[in-house]
RNA sequence: CGAGCCAGCCGGGUGAUCGCGGCACGCGAGUGUCGAGGAAAGUCCGGACUCCACAGGGCAGGGUGGUGGGUAACGCCCACCCGGGGUGACCCGCGGGACAGUGCCACAGAGAACAGACCGCCGUGAGCAAUCGCGGUAAGGGUGAAACGGUGGUGUAAGAGACCACCAGCGCUGCAGGCGACUGCAGCGGCUCGGUAAACCCCACCCGGAGCAAGGUCAGAAGGGCGAUCGGCGCGCAGGCGUCGAGCGCCUGCGCAGGCGAGCGGCCCGCUCGAUGCCUGUGGGUAGACCGCACCAGGCCGCUGGCAACAGCGGUCGCAGAUGGAUGAUCACCGGCCAGCCUCGGCUGGUCACAGAAUCCGGCUUACAGGCUGGCUCGUCCC
């Protein structure tokens, strides 16, 4: 679980990062990362896990396994940043989980700074 | 040993590293402790709790349906009865009423609910005859899920409960057993009556509405407006009188309610509230925070009562509480299960179900890899 100061609790937080950040499509989840500079706060981490993903036990696990891959990367995160993750099929069993989410998170990084 | 019936239970384990939520303690870093299920599911019943309504009565609507018990309650559970199935252990049944009324019963068939006559049988008339007409009949054939009792006899032109005996069934009476549903025995009766109520309906009993986004606190305007009671009357219960009788009318007693204005949650009679109020106006909010929110119809053990469901008493334990939503991620070893190989004990590969709390309990229903325990029945063999 992620510790409680880097949870995206606020709806807007949501619809602005999916909106204005980075879009990286790797494997079985889409990275949306967005870094706003006037913000000071600690990076923020927020998922999406939708009804395609399968069942309640499916959905759970996916949101679980996705936590755990973001949490080494997070403290990397520059302050301001906002990374909202979504699930697709499949996710809840894919072996390559946590690899595809911290690639993708590399790869978006890597474009927002040029 | 084989086949089967019933009840209860488990449903991965250990370790390492990195994490999360609640509670307690601590100034603090932190420490300790607890942290998904038998179905947490479907949301189908029943209750607790909360708000609204609530004197009482009637109508409408919904539910339940053998009997007795258990329970906070139930559409649940237990025991028994009845009907059906099985050699048996045992299982199955939305199990009141079809002489209160109405509706429906396809196809086939001559005829399907005050039955009916196709073939046949019998009598009679015509005809040389084959055959045809009229009448009688329902024993035999045929149709159907179902054809208005069965067997034998008397009887007859042929037949028929037309009559007789026994049996089956229906109804009534008596006796015996049972708290009861009901059962057993005896007698009598008309001689025989269809099904469907998960069709309307009738009978008995039960039920106010909405739901934890219930509901409450933070939460607070200033200003303006709105007020009053003498009607002889209402409802229920009991008794009396009138009446053929009554649910009708009158009288007496007891209990409840109380006239204006406003409001009223199925409808009506009617009822409720009334200045700490209501209406208006203005400002804010669009699920923010906190409370509700987790210790109870509680689990386990023992004793007592009961066939049992269950109840009583004593001891003992503390058992999730999130809100973009914790209860996990990764790895190693062990263990199930399936397949292949083979030196019969290992190796290799695959796989480990259904499923994730959201106010809380009691049930029901549905899903579920694999496994364990106990009791019982039938068959075969041995002693």
């Amino acid at each position: 679980m992620l510790p409680p100061a880097n949870r995206m609790r606020a709806a807007a937080d949501f619809t602005t990062t999916t909106r204005r950040g980075r879009k990286v499509t790797r494997g079985t989840v889409v990275v949306y990362l967005d870094v706003d500079p006037d913000d000071t706060r600690t990076p923020l981490a927020g998922l999406i896990v939708g009804k395609a993903v399968g069942g309640s036990v499916a959905r759970h696990r996916a949101a679980r396994r996705i936590r755990a891959a973001l949490a080494p990367v997070l403290h990397d995160l520059p302050r301001g940043g906002r990374v909202v993750v979504r699930a697709l099929k499949g996710s809840d069993t894919d072996p390559q989980l946590a690899d595809s989410v911290r690639a993708a998170i590399a790869s978006a990084r890597a474009r927002s700074s040029t």
